[in-house]
RNA sequence: GCGUCGGUGGCAGAGUGGUCAAUUGCAUUUGGCUGUAAACCAAACGCCCUUGCGGCUACGGGGGUUCGAAUCCCUCCCGGCGCA
C-alpha cells in the first residue's frame, strides 16, 4: 500500500460533503482544500516562501511539461517539491489534459464549459499553428497511447500510461494521476464511450504500472471520465472504484448546468474512504458545487491565470483591476481581505502596475486570487466542521453572484 | 536667404491618383480566460446614427488639375538637414 491515507473528519448528513485531512509522506492537507497549479515546478509568479502565507498546502504540477524540461534536474533534486524548496505535499498530472489541448483542442479556444451549442462550433485560432502537424494539432491517439508533437520544438514523443507513470515515479510527487484522456467537450456519445473505456484500460495499466514499482510511498489516483453524459460517468466511476486506486480524480468537461448532479452520481459510486479531487476546476462557484457533492480536493488555473490578466476575485464577485474605474480607488483589492496582499496595497497601485506593465501587478493579483481560494476552501472546511456549509454558501454566493 | 527632404488619426509610422475613415505598433476603453501551448487572447477606437454595400467631415492652411486627390500642381505656414 501507499503512504497516503484520508480521513474523514465530518460527514455533513444527507450530503457528501466533508472535511477531512489527507496524509501524505510529506505532511497532511486539510479539505476541502485548493491545490495551487505548479505545471512547471512553480506557482506562476509566486514564490515557495510565499505559500505559508497564501494558505498554500499542496501544489500540482505536470507530467507532459516537466518531461520536455526539466525532468533530470527534477530527479537530481529528489523530487518536484524538493526541486522547488517545498516541504510539503505535492501532486502530478498525468499529461492525460495535453492529449487534450494539444490534440483536437489544439488552435481552438474551447472551454470545458461552453454550452452545447457554442462548443460544436468551429474553434477560434489563438495561437501559431506553424508547429503543428500535418493533422493540425500536437497529439495523434491511439490504443497504446498518444504521440505528441512538442509544442516546444516539434520533435516527437509517446506517451503510454506506462511512461507516465515511469516518469511520474521519477518527478516523486507523493499524488500521482493515472494516464487518461481528456475529451473535448464537444464529443459525442460514441467518441466519448470510446474515449472513456480507452482511459479505462489505460487506468488498469497505470495502476499496474505502479504497483510495479517498488516505491509505494506514492498514491494513485484514477481518473473518472466520460464528458457530461451521466451514464457514462456514471459507469466511469463504478469500474474505476473496482480498481485499487489510492484515491480518485474526475476529469474532463462538464455542462455547466448538471455539473452537480453529475459529480454527486459519481462520487456515491467512489469508495467514501478515499479522497476525490476534481481535476482542473475551480471558480469559487464550482468549489461549493463541488464540495456539496464530495469533492475533497480542486486545482485550477484561474487564480493564477486570471491574476496574471488583470481579473480579481473578490466578496462581490471577479473584477478587471486595469479597468479605469480602480485607477484611483483607495480600497483594497477585496475588502476585509486578511492575504498579504491586502493588507498592505490599493487597488489604485494595483491597477497602476497592470497599467504600467510592471511584473509586480500580475504577482501581486495572482497572490491574492490564490488566497482567496485557499481562503475560501478553508472557510468551507470550517463551515463543515461547524456544521452549517449550507448557511455559509448561501452567504457566500448571495454577495459574490448578485453582480 | 538659397537648396533639399518632410508635415497623415492621442503618439510612432505605412500609404503615394480610385477598392482609404486610411496597414501596423503603442496608448486608450471594454470583454474573455476553469487538470496552463497563455505576463495571454478578443473587440472597439473621426463625428452622427438603432441598423447599413448608411450620412457627414477628414491626411498642416488656401487654391488648382481630374469623373475622382492623403496621393499631382501652385502658394502660404511649420520642421529637419546642407550651403551661405
Amino acid at each position: 500500500m501507499s503512504s497516503i491515507g484520508f480521513t474523514v473528519e465530518k460527514q455533513v448528513k444527507h450530503s457528501l460533503a466533508r472535511a477531512g485531512v489527507l496524509h501524505t509522506p510529506h505532511g497532511t492537507i486539510s479539505t476541502p482544500a485548493f491545490v495551487a497549479v505548479a505545471t512547471k515546478a512553480d506557482v506562476k509568479g509566486i514564490s515557495v516562501q510565499q505559500f505559508p502565507a497564501l494558505g498554500i498546502q499542496t501544489i500540482i504540477a505536470n507530467t507532459y511539461h516537466l518531461y520536455l524540461s526539466g525532468q533530470r534536474a527534477v530527479e537530481q533534486a529528489g523530487g518536484v517539491g524538493s526541486f522547488m524548496g517545498f516541504s510539503g505535499p505535492t501532486m502530478t498530472d498525468s499529461g492525460g489534459f495535453q492529449v487534450f489541448s494539444l490534440g483536437v483542442g489544439f488552435g481552438k479556444k474551447l472551454s470545458k464549459f461552453l454550452p452545447e451549442e457554442a462548443a460544436r462550433e468551429e474553434g477560434v485560432t489563438v495561437f501559431d499553428e506553424d508547429l503543428a502537424t500535418s493533422h493540425g494539432k500536437l497529439a495523434i491517439i491511439d490504443e497504446e497511447g498518444v504521440s505528441f508533437t512538442s509544442h516546444l520544438d516539434g520533435s516527437l514523443h509517446r506517451f503510454t500510461p506506462e511512461r507516465s507513470i515511469e516518469i511520474q515515479h521519477a518527478l516523486g510527487a507523493d499524488i500521482i494521476f493515472a494516464f487518461d484522456e481528456c475529451t473535448a467537450p464537444n464529443a459525442d456519445y460514441a467518441y466519448q464511450t470510446e474515449a472513456m473505456d480507452r482511459t479505462h484500460r489505460w487506468a488498469k495499466r497505470s495502476l499496474a504500472a505502479h504497483r510495479r514499482n517498488l516505491d509505494q510511498r506514492q498514491g494513485l489516483w484514477g481518473i473518472v471520465q466520460g464528458g457530461r453524459f451521466a451514464d457514462l460517468r456514471i459507469q466511469s466511476a463504478k469500474e474505476l472504484a473496482s480498481m485499487d486506486f489510492d484515491g480518485y480524480g474526475i476529469g474532463g468537461s462538464f455542462s455547466k448546468h448538471d455539473i452537480l448532479g453529475i459529480l454527486d452520481m459519481v462520487n456515491r459510486e467512489l469508495p467514501p474512504e478515499k479522497a476525490r479531487h476534481l481535476l482542473g476546476i475551480g471558480e469559487p462557484e464550482d468549489l461549493f458545487i463541488g464540495v456539496a457533492a464530495g469533492i475533497d480536493t480542486f486545482d485550477c488555473v484561474l487564480p493564477t491565470r486570471n491574476g496574471r490578466t488583470g481579473g480579481i476575485y473578490t466578496t462581490y464577485g471577479k473584477i478587471q483591476i486595469p479597468n479605469a474605474q480602480y485607477a484611483t480607488d483607495t480600497r483594497p483589492l477585496d475588502e476585509g481581505c486578511a492575504c498579504p496582499v491586502c493588507t498592505i496595497h490599493t487597488r489604485a497601485y494595483i491597477s497602476h502596475l497592470f497599467r504600467t506593465h510592471e511584473l509586480l501587478g500580475p504577482v501581486l493579483a495572482s497572490m491574492h486570487n490564490v488566497y482567496f481560494l485557499t481562503n475560501l476552501t478553508q472557510r468551507i472546511r470550517q463551515s463543515i466542521l461547524d456544521g452549517r456549509f449550507e448557511e455559509f454558501r448561501d452567504s457566500f454566493l448571495s454577495t459574490y453572484m448578485a453582480r
